[in-house]
DNA sequence: CGTGCACTTTGACGTGGATCAAGCTGGCGC
DNA sequence: GCGCCAGCTTGATCCACGTCAAAGTGCACG
């Protein structure tokens, strides 16, 4: 909620909106972006939006993961998506938001207020463009989701998000090569078994299945080794090199 | 496959690029879109394009039903998409297509090259404003059936698919009211199963349970009535007015 | 250095939907 | 009119995952 302060200048530790959002604006594009900008911060477990409720900004994450999702009036809950690092939030020319927003841990937004956001678009084609193509990205994963969802088994399903994460994971730190791929849960057994279709305690078993299988190594509860990763891609059912976000 | 050699201007029948992809455009934008466009039709059954294919068109369904799904190296197969008369076909910036589109009736599309297509929205900032409203649809579409997929049973499945299916018939005949809705099942036992992410067996019971329960009647094995849209929305454990696409 | 609490694991058991296996039904060609 | 066959239904059985219950773990706070 606070506003962190950063100068709009800092962005080499923001590198969303120039080279996500608006790789090819020109430099008075760019500026005027710049001027626009703002940060957000949220606690691990806060809500950002609730559905239905009027989102006057849009932005991406910085640092942090939120969850989108969707609930039943009796309680079932369904996520829709993962936000990390990079990934963009809200929709251009909709107020009301579609889903709830809630920071998994803690997160920064870069945000812009919406209304001069889409003024920018108007007038700026290819940002529309730019949009668009970020939109289409998000409608594969959402399918390749249902994928997931629709058809795969627990383990399968497991497999298909520890592959997912590490996957981000290893192109947000490109130095490191693919073997050896290790890194920090974001996600409670509850919320994995959100987003999987699952109930929590399906995920901790099959979890427990795939770190006897030597398939991952737990070092504590949360941080996950990965000694193969092509083995696990193997559990996840998908062709080899066809997966997710592929 | 075969033109069907309509005539450019008979385009009460078509109500798609004008009205859907392009409402704002100017004359001389529309006109351009006209002289573009041609139709193609497939055969039920017939493949449209596949998984990889080098796509070199967009287009919209003018009339049939089309579907969008993917599939597991051993067979497991999830449709993602069901296109109905108006939907959009295609994606501008992208060669390759990332589904297999199969025919599932005999089917009409209105078709535009993607090339110029591409020019076009360029040229044409709301165009290119208008694919992403459209884009952003889909998602919301795509999104809303992960929550089907992951958290809903069998029956509330069935009830979700034929509560989507009631209300596009409806908008597509709004004349009628809402009362005494009935329709023909383009989608075969099976493919209502791939939709749904359940066996043929499954759904076969559970639509035959919905027939017992009186929530729908069957005229055939095809043929939908459905006495009372409430009393469906009601099976498919979304609240009243959030339901899918609302 | 306990005590609390959120998160996780593990076990025992139940069940919704998958699987396997017959039939049935209705449209179409001859 | 008859046979064929794709699509559909129904039954019997199985099993993956859900449900309910009870511990275990580890971090934050006194």
């Amino acid at each position: 909620m606070t506003d962190l302060g950063f100068n709009a200048k800092d962005c080499g530790t923001c590198p969303i909106q120039h080279r996500a959002v608006c790789a090819r604006c020109e430099t008075d594009e760019l500026a005027t972006l710049e001027a626009m900008k703002y940060y957000r911060s949220f606690e691990a477990g806060q809500p950002i939006v609730w559905s239905g409720d009027r989102m006057d900004f849009v932005g991406s994450v910085v640092t942090g993961v939120a969850s989108l999702s969707q609930a039943m009036e009796d309680g079932r809950t369904q996520m829709v998506g993962l936000l990390l690092p990079s990934d963009f939030l809200g929709r251009p020319g909709r107020a009301a938001a579609p889903y709830d927003v809630v920071a998994v841990t803690n997160t920064t937004l870069c945000c812009f207020r919406r209304k001069p956001f889409e003024t920018m678009m108007g007038a700026t084609p290819h940002l529309a463009q730019r949009l668009l193509e970020m939109t289409l990205d998000e409608l594969d994963a959402a399918r390749e989701w249902m994928l997931v969802l629709g058809r795969k088994t627990a383990r399968e399903k497991i497999a298909s998000l520890l592959a997912i994460i590490a996957r981000r994971e290893a192109s947000l730190a490109p130095e490191r090569g693919q073997d050896d791929m290790s890194f920090d849960l974001p996600l409670t057994r509850e919320a994995m078994a959100d987003y999987l279709g699952l109930t929590l305690e399906t995920v901790s078993r099959q979890v427990s299945a795939l770190k006897r299988d030597g398939v991952i190594v737990l070092d504590g509860k949360r941080r996950i080794v990965i000694p193969d990763f092509d083995a696990l891609v193997a559990e996840t059912g998908d062709d080899v090199d066809g997966g997710v976000f592929a």
